[in-house]
DNA sequence: GATGAATGAGTTTTCATTCAT
DNA sequence: TATGAATGAAAACTCATTCAT
């Protein structure tokens, strides 16, 4: 009797947008990704695209929040589970690598293309830096748990360290996708690790 | 009549046109600069600049080219000057941080666009890489360099540290650009190398 | 089962619909008005609207109607009221120039919009011919009655004279909005009903 | 050796994109009208309208300033050329029915765009403003001419008397388009001036 | 070689109308 | 009969590139 449709199935709509966009995205880039592509590759009409999102660029900060809410959930998961804060840093340090070594190219694409966009707009740039600030306090507030327990020396600086860590995992990322390295990433994650382990640990 | 003569002068011209399109590209970025831009900024007439570039693409190309050239030679010369394996990494840093802190952000700018295009274009990608491998082989030399010599651990992974360092840098002028968080420069070199170096030294 | 029940709802459900679209149209004019603008105003869901009109022009059409046939009974009523011609013209002014006065600028914005779709839509035209010349008609009649009884003059051109007084009245309504002219509307009436009569009384 | 050309070549083009507009506005109407019309009627490419024109309302509006500026400076010649203040009247009247019956209906429904246009843009009715007001000061002046001289009444009210003057032969051009109505322009003409010449002479 | 007017495919976005529920 | 999600043609506008002069 009604076209009314259940707010699940929004979502769900929405959700199947967002997901061709990923790939378009990711595969080819924002700019040249364009609508007709999504049209083609998400099945749904323009008009039923523009339904769901204001614009190309509502439609792109959507995947941007969603993106980082995971990535953010996921690392919180991680930490929470460890006891003491050299196990939470190694553990996270396994998720990152994992993360980039299994789930392939795409994600570090999407983060690239997350990355110039927030570098131009005002709006992405505080979403962006909201995303990031969060990870950071994460890793920040890990490290000075492990100051605090006598793991680590008195004298690291954990908001150093934290921005540290977070852009040398966010430029291996870049690198592998700007450079096409075929890193081995045992071997970096375990570079990292024992660097980091031996430069902080008392 | 003398073709030196007229490759000097092509030189200069070239010159003129990408220093010009660096304005434009970190301010705007690639995608938001147009040609008109360009002729505007360089006050060279369209047919010109298409005399000196084959494409917006190939002008590009041109410039990040140049960009790592520059970056590479004047890392190696820093590098050069110092005895010490230590000392090599220290006055890079510094040189790093240097730039980042008074360049200010322009040239990190223009670095995040060379990266999303190295990773659309396999050209870009082509020549990125071998920038990259340049850079990261100057590092991994320097650290086998310390190895030898005995001033760092036997066991350091000396290509793996060397990505570590590449990308934490890489990682730390992209996120100031992209989340504007202003870094205390002093603070992270500090921590950077302290942890480097009481990680690696023997 | 009862049709006069239905009718009645019918009906009501229509008016309730032109209300809320003469606000949108005269307010933003008919190509700027959506008929998602309308659904929003009049509250109506997109298909009960278009189950009452066939279309967006028809509803324009019928809201010209309406329209139209309020101001001819209108001016009729006061024409019937008054005994001499002058006295009728003199009424006509009154009531126009009262109109222009207080109703402010809607319903003239209404009336160009009417005017320019009649100028394009030969079934607007149609319409909109038919109801002028009604209103020109009962003028022209007004100002006969009067050549008959010697109010005015016998040279009087009755039907040329209506047709200049309805066009000036339309036209001071389309300058008020066009050129926003604050006009004094009584001099203006005062000037045109003492230039008409002295210009035809004997 | 250059494609740079002349100023008049340059308006030459202008005006040819003008011209076919004229053609499609009139026609068909400001919002019937698309770019791709025009880009069919006048035979250029869209860049090159767009290289000519900003947007479609700057065509627009340059074409209306266009016409009124036309419209402003003949009806300033034949008044200029008249000696008494009846005679300048009368000329006018002449020149704008003369207009209305040959000119055909082109120029009158440009008109009627103009002054819809004028209605819900705020810069065209500035435009739309200053160049009635400016007709109409001509007529008022023409007016106080004639009271100063003794040709007219002292009461007559020289402002409101042209405002409705104006008024009646925009009324009379519209209701012509609008309603289709064919009228005889010699009584019509011949009508307003005995009825303004034996409402306002001494 | 130099110039910049012209090109036109391609972009994002809107909106009257339809129709499955 | 009512609903509003979906449609898709059409709109205004952009811009890398070409080419006549």
């Amino acid at each position: 009797m009604s076209p009314k449709v259940s707010d699940e199935y929004k979502t769900m709509m929405r959700e199947k947008i967002l997901e061709a966009s990923i790939t378009l995205f990711s595969r080819k880039g924002y700019h040249e990704t364009s609508m007709d592509d999504i049209v083609e590759e998400s099945g749904f009409s323009k008009g039923a695209i523009y339904g769901y999102f204001d614009s190309k660029e509502a439609l792109f900060i959507e995947l941007q929040k969603k993106f980082a809410t995971l990535n953010y959930l996921e690392l919180k998961a991680v930490i929470d589970k460890e006891k003491t804060a050299l196990a939470k840093l190694e553990r996270t340090a396994d998720l990152v690598f994992a993360s980039m070594c299994e789930v392939s190219e795409e994600m570090c694409l999407m983060d690239l293309e997350f990355q110039v966009a927030s570098s131009r707009s005002p709006k992405m740039r505080k979403q962006h830096r909201f995303q990031q600030m969060a990870v950071m306090k994460l890793l920040e507030d890990t490290i000075k748990e492990g100051i605090e327990s006598g793991e680590f020396r008195k004298e690291v600086d954990a908001n150093s360290l934290a921005a540290i860590l977070i852009s040398a995992i966010g430029g291996l990322s870049n690198l592998m996708v700007t450079a096409g390295i075929k890193f081995k990433w045992d071997k970096i994650k375990e570079a990292l690790v024992s660097t980091v382990r031996s430069g902080i640990t008392v």
